[in-house]
DNA sequence: AATGAATGAGAGTTCATTCAT
DNA sequence: GATGAATGAACTCTCATTCAT
């Protein structure tokens, strides 16, 4: 019994993986489709064509970060411990979505990303960034722009990421947990 | 007069920025033609096929940012010199070869690379990492392994890197010194 | 409450007018479906394929055409009135069902239609023609065969109605009348 | 040795045959690619896509049409003379390019043409019916409209000759004056 | 050595037809 | 009986590669 929303996720997780692996020029519909367990022209019943396919996975997923990041935020807590809220959740993410957590970096800003997909990329992340302008503002941080200290501690992630998929580190929570307090004391002032 | 190498760095020259900007399944062998200004078949006079074309220019790069990275290190200085060889010298490559910077990262461990660019992929960069075994040894730097404090301070440079191209930051002098204080800090012990 | 016989004539009101304004092949079934406010396998229901629904149109209208001709055929009235009957009757059936003179025109002689439709093509109109015979052989009209007079008249029908389609006349009683007599002094002797 | 405008006219002829019989839509790419005797590909060495050939095409043989109509028009002669001439070179222009004439008659007014086809395609015949202005004005044919003298005029040339593809006429010079003298009994005063 | 016209395999996409509901 | 989601063959078109020039 495989009603119509199963069918859309078929395609959706299929074409996840296979983005993920060969970006979308390196991934042909049939291919997507035999992956998906459906026929080739049933893909077109879900979507309008291939790109509308990445920007609804785009969309899905950035969204589902944005989330992950966000849920349970400790409003009240100290500037360290609402740090390692964004750390931990961001590295959960990307551990339990490691392929989405992929696909996301390789098809950042990508030409064939549509208007609500670029949108959508930069505000994600936005408001974790945030957090450093009152961080810095109550010294807490250094005086270093939001953008600045986003953009290392979230490129630090992605290294600490990438290199685990290559095998060259196992993500345990003590690794996590290392790299969390090494990323802390490069912004704290 | 154009000889020989000239021909074949004008390929590799126009397949740089356009495997950097579209990807390599998104770059059309006929247009990497005309961009170089020689003809389709010239190509093949170079290059065995498309993928040799990556592969070179892969080996090439990595190879050029290994040599930039250790050019004129200070074998003697104290380690935070020489730390700041590193992130220095790794921003200025950035900076003057964003192509081939962003090449580098977009192609990293890509299926269509061949033994060779995938043995130099990770070698490049290990003296570097390298560095960190004697710091963390002489408790310099933190008791971690190589492998995480090198993925956690190239990927902070990265970062950094891509929030200049999305516009989002300026790389000035003083924001990759900035950088470069946060991220020793990050991995001082 | 939409009985068997309800369902085929809205297909084949559909179909005719898709077919008239976009061709046999131009036309998707899917898109027949829809404008036919049927489901697209209720269409296979009726008709075997694709091919048998022109087919069937075909039959359909040629036949309406044949009837509307012969419809209160004037058997003793004199020739020329005989002659107004066969055009008056053509370009009002013109001007009554325009869709369906369009879709004749267009799949005269198509390599879709099957025996019967072919058989049918060069009778509907052969009575018509077969007045010459008569008025020849009695010398009110030019002693040439049926087929040229047939074909010029009829031409000359097509001809009038296409340039209506194309906005150049107004199908108007009066031009139709002139016409009517403009063909008359083209045939009789 | 076959050039470039050689590889071109193989394709127009092979598509004029395939477009004639059976249509645009029913007309697939690798036909008309087999008939031509080139590869799929070299189709769109010359042609923009499918839309592309079936306008050139049509841009064509309708100025070859009214060139030939056009041709040694007797300026000065009478006006029995001129129209003698008209019908007398379209006859002919049907009886030796049939397979264009067939085309344009099939495409006249197809969705598919684009804006020059479109322009074109009334005005070929326009200087033709013009004609019919000054006889009309001098009480020589009838005073009735141009396009609706033309059109039946036009129409009737069309029904001739289509009897002739089905085999019903023999398009023989004898047959071809007959008809002229019909027509010219139609519009003359 | 260099070219670019030519190619056909394969890309993305459509559609006539089927069949589980 | 009626449906429309599903299909895969076939469509239009692209492109990595070849080869006559």
């Amino acid at each position: 019994m495989v009603d119509r929303t199963d069918k859309r996720d078929l395609i959706l997780t299929a074409a996840l993986g296979l983005f993920a692996e060969r970006g979308f020029h390196g991934t042909a519909v049939p291919l997507l489709a035999d992956e998906a367990g459906v026929g080739a022209g049933t893909i077109y019943r879900y979507f309008a064509n291939k790109e509308a396919i990445v920007n609804a996975l785009y969309l899905k997923w950035k969204w589902e970060l944005g989330r992950a990041i966000m849920t349970d935020f400790p409003v009240s807590a100290p500037a360290r411990e609402q740090f390692r809220h964004f750390w931990q959740k961001s590295a959960s993410f990307a551990c339990e979505n490691p392929l989405a957590f992929k696909f996301l970096e390789l098809h950042h800003h990508a030409p064939y990303l549509d208007k609500d997909a670029r949108l959508l990329e930069d505000q994600v992340l936005a408001p974790a960034f945030q957090f450093f302008a009152t961080t810095s503002a109550n010294k807490i941080t250094k005086p270093l722009s939001t953008e600045l200290l986003g953009s290392l501690v979230w490129g630090a992630l992605v290294g600490l990421v990438k290199s685990a998929w290559d095998g060259r580190i196992a993500l345990t929570a003590d690794v996590i947990d290392a790299a969390e307090q090494c990323c802390w004391e490069a912004i704290r002032a």
